[in-house]
DNA sequence: GGCTATAATATGTATAGACAAATAAACGAA
DNA sequence: TTCGTTTATTTGTCTATACATATTATAGCC
């Protein structure tokens, strides 16, 4: 979202400050879900403006899911205001780092196969396939803080053979050179089996938290990773203004 | 003046096809970040149309966090792709009956009180206060889903003392009668206590999944609850699509 | 070189007007 | 009544134009 001066404040646009009347009005419940919002030969009257100026402000609201809008009947404040958030799946090193700890990066395992029918399951793609498994284990101020269970599509991504990832975990490295067009999030909770235990220095049977990722690329699949962090040690936080 | 409009068009309008194009070039990497995209000038040519019209595409992928703006120099992609995603966090009665499952519902405990110390953390105010404590729990086809521990800003909601949550979940009020202006989510892993497991008819020890949310109106509490979901009972599933 | 004033340029916002498309409401026929 | 048709209203999109504002590039000066 651009920023310009403060939205509601004089001084800013005026389908800012529209917009911020209209948004107050809402969030406020003033207007309730459903409530017909005026139209816009009348918030012309009301702001002294063009329809083009209001007809940004409601399609906009539109597209924030504020109100629905219907022609020939109006614009209607949205219904159930649905519970959803922008989830921040961070890289861990740059989250780490942010926190003001020292990161460490282990890789565990790797190696290059031919997909199992297990890999093929979790890629999503069909036929012969080449994959890259790695294993590695993240670390925060020498603690594990999560496992990493990676998948890779060598036929999307090639050139993945030339990295070293004993060095750069392989997340940092897909990030900044593959783009993709869509993912999935999956969040479960498990037990540790032992080995995690191990790996991440709990108890078996420990909860943990498991998020697994899937991306794709034009619906072409690129990877698949699960990371396991331990239950105590990891907040999900995701934070959520309708204004934003 | 509209000969040029319906050209190649599948009945989409031409911003929309603009947008797309444009997206397509940048999510597909063709434009990699920092690529300068053509000024509103140059794409006016290309598509034969007002500077209007290819405004609002850009200022539209300028919102969606897709490219930077920058007067006199031009409009940019963006630098690094976020990780982030749109997280539904649904209203369980709602979602379960969705799946065409049966939905249902107990209250185990309510209580009316004076906030207790802990009370008044998990709310985020001071001073005194009286809150609505909560246990439910929630069944899919008669198995048990969740159990529901909440608490409610009584002063923020003064209504919530006449609904009879024996009967109606209270998620399912507050979302139709309350709104909120601020939400944050925490998501964590857990392992069962004898009480929960006993509720949920798991193990204790079993891997929990735990969201709590808190919500509120202009900076003030409304409501804290957490939710415990078996571990291999409950996904959740976040996608995304940049084009969206 | 380094500094400042000026011009050039791309975006930001707003207007008035036009026609298209969807559809709620009124109307009329069976 | 009920069904189909017409009409009126609202939103959806687009144009052409205008001026404001931020910022880069340049010219001129010391």
């Amino acid at each position: 979202m651009r920023l310009e001066a403060k939205r509601g404040a004089p001084g800013a646009a005026l389908y800012q400050r529209i917009r911020n009347d209209l948004e107050v009005k809402i969030v406020s419940g003033a207007w309730p879900p459903g409530h017909r919002v005026p139209f816009e030969h009348e918030l012309m009257e009301t702001y002294s403006c063009s329809r083009m100026t209001v007809n940004k402000v409601l399609s906009a609201l539109a597209d924030a899911g504020l109100v629905v809008r219907r022609r020939r009947a109006g614009s209607f404040v949205s219904r159930p205001r649905v519970q959803s958030a922008v989830l921040q799946i961070p890289d861990l090193k740059a989250e780490i780092e942010k926190r003001g700890e020292r990161y460490g990066y282990r890789l565990l395992d790797l190696r290059k196969r031919t997909a199992s029918a297990q890999d093929r399951v979790r890629l999503g793609i069909g036929g012969r396939a080449t994959v890259l498994a790695l294993r590695c284990r993240h670390e925060a101020e020498e603690q594990p803080f999560a496992i990493e269970d990676r998948l890779i599509n060598v036929q999307a991504v090639p050139d993945v053979l030339k990295q070293d990832f004993s060095i750069m975990p392989p997340n940092t490295w897909l990030v900044g050179h593959v783009p993709w067009t869509e993912a999935e999030h999956r969040i479960t909770a498990c037990n540790a089996d032992n080995d995690v235990a191990a790996e991440l220095g709990i108890e078996p049977g420990a909860a943990c938290l498991v998020i697994e990722r899937r991306t794709w690329r034009n619906s072409e699949p690129i990877t698949a990773v699960r990371l396991i962090h331990p239950g105590q040690l990891y907040d999900l936080i995701a934070r959520f203004t309708p204004t934003a």
